[in-house]
This record gives structure tokens, sequence and C-alpha cells, in this order.
DNA sequence: TGGCTCTGCGCC
DNA sequence: AAAGGGCGCAGAGCCA
């Protein structure tokens, strides 16, 4: 059995119990923890103790090592040699307590020790410069290849540029089970370099990346698209471990037994170096893809065949962006800097602080402090509506509070005409983002634009929405599933009064639940009557009642607590709703709300019983949730013990089948609307449950199939294994060229 | 000055 | 003691 000697820290030495059975009868750990004063004293107190390995999750050794300034957490999983003895760098060992997969990683890291003969062994790490006189060479090594990873440097933000890009050929020989490796470096130099990489890029040959919808957004700047681009380690991560990290370095430490973190070293001013990490970017890029081929399970390649599709959909709208009217997005900065200007100035008389600025948490909360609230923590949303209950005038003053800060948010993340670049908002559309298959949004890789899922939904006083227009000739449109999740709920759990409740057409879903929860006739709620055309009008007549369903439903269907669920309403909402119901007026806040919540847990029994109870022992019986279009998620958290694991886990199902169909829509709209029809179409980004998209004056008829397209056909078994298939409705709105201002399709009139 | 963490908050 | 899921970004404040 191998002897590894294992130096920890002072910290660490508290949670060493939980070590033991992940190492117990693997391999033999022999501790340490006394400081060192050299990196040499570390390799002789292991031969001392008659270790032929070392690990250490101590940064100081590591610096030692190493070198200062390094970090831990970014060595975490690379392997060094020093005098002729491995050293592994591991995460504190506190981790294994706090972090759920961290066991997981731990035996995989001690497993670099316990079973080096099950990794990949990687040659040499190599590399050369491109040189023209060597093109005909590099072009027989590229396209005889069995897979190329592919690897671009850009320049400064602003510049948009590509510096350089890597290939790592390899090539592998099946007959004799090894492979050959080589990896150059082409600088984006000279027009001769760039043909040479158009080429290559251009061959059959299949690519791979690591996160390759960024390197291919600045290829295409450059009219170079990449064929045959089938692989990418970063997707291929995320679908075999949604919830592990999937940046390049983690995965490297992950699949690789000996290599050393090396991302530091794309700061350096040196040009060979900085060729160098490029390189090596390429090199551990190909090597993670070879040692995914040799573990990477069914269910992975499953959810890949289901999740990589999806990026090139994302590219397409990324490429695209959304105008943006400049003189909307002015006078919506103009009426937001008024509207401070003014709130500002009566706040800080009202304080009589002339200084003080409301969005510091440091000074708001010496001001909570002040108006005799200190012992109210945080000073956000839920906090000012506490210090606010307990005075008029603290209400007076956190009114003010919240009004300027929610006009700063507004002005200061979407009402900036710097995002701006051809006009055009830009952002980005991550496959890979999420740990239920959702898609994540971020800023445009141009280093422009916004997150475009988080566009604030249209107010009384603002409509941000108006600054996004469509292109001349253009109408906007927008399909949206309508209450997709709680349909996913009702299906994957199987509760019949919940698939009742959301397929009955002639009624209102939240209004249906107002009266099922609080025991009001529907009637009095929601005026419901049939159109000519078979269709249902829902009039609502008690919106605040209504809207209490609302909030118990959402909080409900996430296994929410009565005490968030006081914060979250709102004390006034809370104490509204008491009156409301006709309960005793003495009852606390958190009883009404407790209440709330049973009367959800009564209403759909299954959904908080039988339904969870089937998650959770999923997730501790198999390690998995499998979904019914088959996604899988591997799931390392513990839902018995931790709250927050269940509560994380039964988020997921519906989350995640929502997800799934609505990629599989996009996919579709790309395919079937998009690409026939580029003239006529353009798609914009999906947002959770909708898709975004524009289409050509007259072309009604796209519009109408972006819906067809969305509401597919699901098969479901809920938890007592009855099958059943449904479909998610669709509310399609367009006809109008500001994002504000959709028209509901029941309301447009025919296209001639 | 730049980099980092924390707090707060926008959406579904 | 208390425990709502999933994201990303801006500003404040702190440190080097």
């Amino acid at each position: 059995m191998k002897s590894v000697y294992f130096h920890v820290t002072e910290e660490d030495t508290k949670y060493l119990s939980f070590l033991k059975p992940i190492l117990n009868g693997k391999c033999t750990v022999r501790l340490g923890n006394t400081p060192l004063t050299l990196g040499l004293e570390l390799i002789l107190r292991a031969k001392e103790a008659g270790c032929t390995a070392i690990a250490t999750s101590c940064e100081t050794t590591l610096q030692m090592f190493l070198g200062k300034g390094k970090k831990l957490d970014d060595y975490e999983g690379s392997m060094i040699e020093r005098h002729g003895m491995e050293i592994l760098f591991v995460p504190p060992v506190k981790q294994l307590l706090t972090i759920p997969y961290m066991r997981h990683l731990y035996e995989r890291y001690f497993d670099k020790y316990i079973h080096p003969e099950r990794w990949l062994t990687i040659p040499k790490f190599e590399w050369e410069l491109f040189d023209p006189s060597q093109v005909d060479r590099w072009m027989d090594i590229l396209s005889s290849a069995s897979f190329v990873s592919c690897d671009i440097e850009t320049g400064p933000e602003g510049d948009r540029v590509i510096t350089c890009i890597g290939f790592t050929a390899v090539r592998i020989d099946a007959a004799s089970n090894s492979f050959t490796v080589a990896t150059i470096v082409v600088p984006f130099t000279d027009l001769f370099n760039l043909v040479f990489v158009s080429n290559v890029l251009s061959l059959p040959v299949p690519k791979v990346f690591q996160n390759g919808k960024y390197d291919n957004a600045y290829l295409l700047r450059y009219n170079m698209p990449t064929i045959n681009y089938a692989f990418d380690t970063m997707y291929m991560f995320h679908c075999w471990y949604s919830e592990l990290p999937k940046t390049l370095d983690f995965i490297t430490g992950y699949l690789l037994r000996k290599w050393e973190f090396w991302k530091d070293e794309s700061k350096t001013t040196d040009l060979l170096q900085y060729y160098e990490y490029n390189a090596k970017d390429c090199f551990t890029t190909a090597m993670s893809l070879l040692a995914i081929f040799l573990e990477f399970p069914d269910y992975a390649i499953k959810n890949y065949l289901m999740e990589f599709p999806v990026m090139f959909p994302c590219m397409l709208t990324e490429a695209t962006g959304i105008l943006c009217d400049k003189k909307a997005m002015a006078d919506n900065a103009e009426k937001m800097e008024l509207t401070i200007a003014k709130e500002l100035h009566e706040l800080q008389q009202m304080v009589n602080a002339p200084g003080y600025n409301p969005n510091s948490p440091k000074q708001t909360g010496q001001l909570f402090h002040i108006l005799g609230c200190k012992d109210i923590k945080g000073t956000g949303k839920i906090p000012q509506d506490k210090a606010g209950a307990r005075h008029p005038l603290n209400k007076v003053i956190m009114k003010k509070i919240e009004k300027i800060r929610g006009s700063r948010k507004l002005a200061s993340s979407y009402l900036k005409e710097d995002v701006l670049w051809n006009d055009r908002i830009y952002y980005s559309l991550n496959p890979h983002g999420t740990d239920t298959g959702r898609n994540a949004s971020k800023e445009s890789q141009f280093w422009c634009g916004l997150q475009i899922q988080n566009i604030p939904r249209d107010r009384k006083d603002i409509q941000v929405k108006d600054q996004f227009i469509s292109y001349s000739g253009f109408y906007m449109g927008e399909a949206d599933g309508e209450q997709a999740e709680a349909r996913d709920t009702a299906y994957l759990s199987g509760d019949l009064k919940l698939i009742a409740a959301v397929e009955d057409h002639t009624k209102d879903f939240h209004g249906y639940n107002a009266s099922s929860f609080f025991g009001i006739p529907y009637d009095r709620i929601v005026k419901s009557y049939a159109l000519a055309n078979g269709l249902w009008k829902h009039d609502v007549l008690d919106k605040d009642i209504r809207d209490l369903s609302k909030r118990t439903n959402h909080g409900a269907n996430y296994n929410m607590g009565p005490d968030v669920m006081v914060d979250t309403m709102g004390i006034e909402n809370v104490i509204r709703a008491r009156t409301l119901l006709g309960l005793p007026q003495h009852w606390p806040l958190r009883k009404v709300c407790d209440y709330l919540l049973t009367k959800y847990a009564e209403t759909y029994p299954v959904v908080k019983g039988a339904w969870y109870d089937k998650c959770s022992a999923d997730v501790m019986g198999t390690g998995f949730l499998i979904g019914p279009t088959g996604w899988t998620r591997r799931c390392f958290g513990d839902p018995v013990k931790i709250k927050h694991d269940l509560n994380r886990y039964v988020a997921h199902p519906p989350q995640s089948l929502n997800a799934m169909v609505m990629n599989q829509a996009y996919r579709k709209v790309f395919h079937e609307i998009y690409l026939p029809n580029p003239q006529d179409f353009k798609l914009g980004p999906q947002i959770h449950d909708s898709i975004v998209f524009q289409y050509r004056i007259g072309r009604q008829d796209l519009a109408w199939k972006v819906k067809e397209c969305m509401e597919i056909p699901t098969k479901v078994k809920d938890t007592f294994g009855i099958e059943r298939t449904f479909i998610v409705p669709v509310a399609l709105k367009g006809e109008h060229t500001r994002w504000s201002k959709l028209v509901d399709a029941k309301e447009w009139k025919q296209a001639a």
C-alpha cells in the first residue's frame, strides 16, 4: 500500500476525522502539521516517516516550493516533483465539511497515488512556434490527426482581436493503443499565418475547444469558421458533473495525474512565454479530451448530445445582438438621474447627513443603528422592510433608500450607452452555465453588452425594454411558455389535483389556487368566460388574494420555510393576508405564513410528500437525478442531512425538465425557422421560459411557427410510475418594433 | 491603482 | 439557530 505523507495546516487538524472514511484501507497516511522553514524539510520528513509520496493542503508550503503569491485554490489537484518525490496539492481539509463534492475530489486526487496506473500517461509537453517553411509538414500532421485541439488568445479588451492561436494534433493509433501529440502556436501577425490558420480550421478533422463559443465568436470576425467543431471539454465536463467547476485548470487537475497549474503565466510580458502559455492551453485541452474519452459515462454522452448542439443557436444569437434605441436609453437615464438627485437630496436632509450614501451597506447600517434597529442585520430590502415596520418615520426613510437604490441599480446596470457596440446590445448565452441545464447569460465576450436574462420588466414609471428595438423591416416577437414549471411539477409529481389545476383552461391557475388554498369561491376571485373562438378569458376581480396565492405557490414549490416567507412577502402583505383570510388578529406573522404553506401542502399533498421523498431517495440511493428527457445530474449533496441540498434537489427536476424542453425548442427554431429563412428571421435570446426573436414585417407565419416549435409534447413518468404526455402552451406576442410594446397574438389582425 | 470579497438586487 | 431554487453584475470597502 502506498504511503503518503500528508502535510496539513493547524486549522486542518480539527477536521481530520473526515479523512478516515475516504483514505482508510486505500493508502497509509502519515500526518504532519508542524510548520516548515524550507521545502527540503518536507521531503526529509516524508522520507523519515517512510513515505514515498507527499500531499499537502498548506498554502505556505506550496509557496515554499513555487514562490510567494501562489494560491492553493489554483493548485488544487496539481502535482509537482522535487528531489525525486511527488508532491500533490489538495484543498483545505475543512472543505470536506463545507463543499458537497469535496469528498469526491479528495478521493479523486488521492487516487493519483492509490491507482497511478489508472491515469492517462501524458507525454512531455513540447511545442513549436509557427515557421512558414514548415507549413507543409504541419498541414500533414494536422490533417492526419484523430482530433485537433484549438485555443486562441485575445488582445486588450477594446481591440477585439486575436493575438495567436494554438493547435494540438493528437493522433491515436488504436493498434498499438498509443498516441502522438504535436503542438504549434501561430501568431496573428501576418496574412500568411492567417491563411494557414484558416486552412487548418477548414480541415474535416474533428476539433476540440475549451468553451469554444468564445474562440469561434472571434474567429468568425476573421471569417474563419471552424469545420467539425465536435468536442468541447467544458461542455463535456459539465455534462458529466454539472455541480463541479469546469474551468480548464480545474478540469486538468481532475483528469491529468501530473500537471502543474499554469494559468498565471498568461500575464507575462515576454512574447515567447505568452505563446508557450497558449500552447499549454491547447495541450491540456487535448490531453483532457483523451482523459474524458477514457472515462466518459453513457449518461454524460447522452447529456452532451442534448447540450452541445444548443451552443450553435447561442453562437448565432450572440453575434446578432439587439438594436438599441439610444434616445430611449438616454431619456430613461435622464429620468433616473433626476429621480436620484431629488430623492438623495431629500434623504440627506431628512437624516441630516449631507454626505450620506444610501448604497453603502456600512453607512446604512449606521443609520439603522441610529434609528434604533441595531439588531437587524443587513441593509437590503428585507431589513429595510423590518426597520420600516417599526416606526412611521423609519418607513419614510426606508422608502427613500429603496427608491434611490432601485433607480441607481437601473441606471448603472442597464442605462449606460458605453455598453453598446455597433448601436447594439450584445450578450452571451451559456448552455453549460447552470447545474440544472438551464442556460446562463452574461455580457458579450466582446467586452460590451448586457446579461440579457435579467433586463428589468416594464414598470409604470420606467420601461427599460423600450430601448430594445427590431432591425429595419422587422418586428420583434416573444413566445413564452405558460406556467411551465408549475406544469412540470404537476406531471413529475403526479399530483392529480395539481394536474387538474394546470390543465383547466376554463379557470385561471392562480385564481383557482387562491380558491383552493383559502376556501373562497372561485368566482369571487376571477371571472372567467368563454370567447366565441373556444378560448377562455379571465378577468381578475380580487388581485390581492390572487397575488397571495401566487407567492404561496412559488414559495411552497421551492420548499420555503415560514420565516423566509414572511421576509419575501413583506410585513404589510402578511398583515393584509391575515385580515383578508379572517385569521385571528393575534396570530404572529410567522404563523400566518405557516398557515399559508400548510394550505398548499393540503391542497397538493403529493408534491411535498411522495414527490419530495422520491427526489431525496433517488439522490441518496443512486447519486443521480434522471429527468424524463434523459438529462442526468450527478448529485454530491445530502438531501437528508442538509436542507439546502434537499431544496436544490427538489427544485432540480421541474427546472431542469423545463430547460431541456426549452433547449429542444431553441434548436428547433434555429433549424426549422432560421436556417431556411435567414433573410426573414432573426434569432434572439432564450430567457428561460421564453424565446425572443424578430421576423420580417408581414411574415407573421414565422412568428406562429416559433410557438409551434416550442409546444413540444413531453412524456413524463410520475412518482408512482404512471406515464402521461403533456404540452406547455405557449403565449405569443409580436407585431411591434419595441420589446416593451409587443401585442398579444390573440389581438393580431390577420395578415393579408 | 488594481484586485479581491461582500452586499445587494435585476430576472425566471 | 435557521434553513426558497437557478443565475451575473455594480458598487462599497479593504488590502497591497
